[in-house]
DNA sequence: TAGGCCATCTGGTCCT
DNA sequence: AGGACCAGATGGCCTA
């Protein structure tokens, strides 16, 4: 199916050129089809006669000799049954038939149009979500959830002006997310899901001492290559008193959300939407001196959900590594958009200054 | 095979 | 009147 096809393909430009297709070009290969529902649709509709008041009938307006005829003779048909009030029905001709099913064709081509639409944006958001891959596409639903989460916690972090560690950052991604989806966001940012996962669902109300793999330090950040299991914190100098009630009371702690619903209206209240800087976030640091310009930015990499997640979680004063192209040390198919470069840049002048 | 996801068709409603 | 938008229905594809 060429829509499918397209999905698979994520360049803009091809987006936009797709969105921009007139409505015959992808008829061809399946009007066949669709000609054959929507005329068995069709005259379902009209042969029915308690369906035959559509919109269709009381539109059309000049009538030819020929419907004249084809009038009287199913007339005498449709005798039998009751009379209705109302504007005397226009019988189904053969040539308003015609002009129904050129219709309602239009109208098929206008609402498929629509759609393909509607399917750009929707790969145009998938791609400034964190976890973009071109392989491995998040569904609808769950780029709609993954984009509300991003732009909260992009909120909260310009909201607060605080960098929120790495678990809890995830954790917000994750909120409502399927478990495939809290697997790939997970493995993007390099976390082991069950870091978070068990906190959240099994583990609640336990106490999590200094060597906890959850607590994960800001600082901790400062390491070149990470994984759930390498970059346990032995600080707890962020340590919340909530933190004992597990996984929201975290990103409570963090984010000052007391409601564990993210569903519920207070989350979905709707918020200023912050920079979006496709899946990258600076935050500035305003801890010691030789932090001054130390913000991080986060390069994600999608990893099939089974692959376990191994480095590449990058930090460096200005958003990328000096001398290390992020793409080579992206895995797979995801690579960081090379027309967003600047944007980082600006972004952290913008903190610099 | 059931369930999820998706594209498409369709009729209704609202707006211009 | 025609287009945009919406939601329900339907069938195909894919995966666990």
């Amino acid at each position: 199916m060429l829509t499918r096809l397209f999905s698979e393909t994520s360049l803009i430009p091809e987006v936009q050129k797709f969105a921009s297709w007139p409505d015959d070009c992808d008829d061809d290969d399946d009007e066949s089809d669709k000609d054959e529902s929507s005329e068995k649709s069709l005259q379902e509709v009209h042969t029915e006669g308690s369906l035959s008041e559509s919109k269709d009938d009381g539109d059309i307006i000049g009538e030819d000799e020929e419907e004249e005829e084809e009038e009287e003779g199913t007339e005498e048909a449709e005798g039998e049954r009751p009379k209705k009030r109302g504007p005397k029905k226009r019988k189904m001709t053969k040539a308003r038939m015609e002009r129904s099913k050129v219709r309602r064709q239009k109208a098929n081509a206008r609402e498929r149009n629509r759609m393909h639409d509607l399917n750009s944006a929707l790969d145009n958001l998938r791609k400034v979500v964190p976890c973009y891959s071109k392989t491995q596409k998040l569904s609808k639903i769950e780029t709609l959830r993954l984009a509300k989460n991003y732009i909260w916690a992009l909120s909260e972090i310009l909201r607060s002006g605080k960098r929120p560690d790495l678990v809890s950052y995830v954790q917000t991604l994750c909120k409502g997310l399927s478990q495939p989806t809290t697997n790939l966001v997970a493995g993007c940012l390099q976390l082991n899901s069950r870091n978070f996962l068990t906190e959240q669902g099994q583990e609640a109300g336990r106490y999590h001492g200094p060597n906890s793999s959850f607590a994960v330090h800001p600082y901790t950040y400062q390491c070149s290559r990470i994984s759930g299991s390498q970059c346990q914190s032995s600080t707890m100098a962020n340590a919340h008193p909530l933190r004992s009630h597990g996984y929201c009371a975290t990103y409570e702690s963090l984010y000052g959300n007391t409601s564990p619903d993210y569903n519920s209206s207070e989350y979905d209240a709707p918020l200023s939407p912050p920079l979006c800087i496709n899946g990258n976030f600076s935050v500035k640091q305003d801890t010691s001196p030789d932090q001054d310009k130390n913000y991080y930015s986060m390069h994600y990499s999608a990893l099939p959900s089974s692959r376990p997640s191994g480095h590449s979680l990058l930090f460096g004063s200005s958003g990328m590594r000096s001398g290390v192209h992020s793409e080579n040390l992206l895995p797979y198919d995801m690579h960081v958009h090379h027309d967003r470069a600047p944007m980082y840049e600006e972004l952290n002048a913008f903190f610099h200054n």
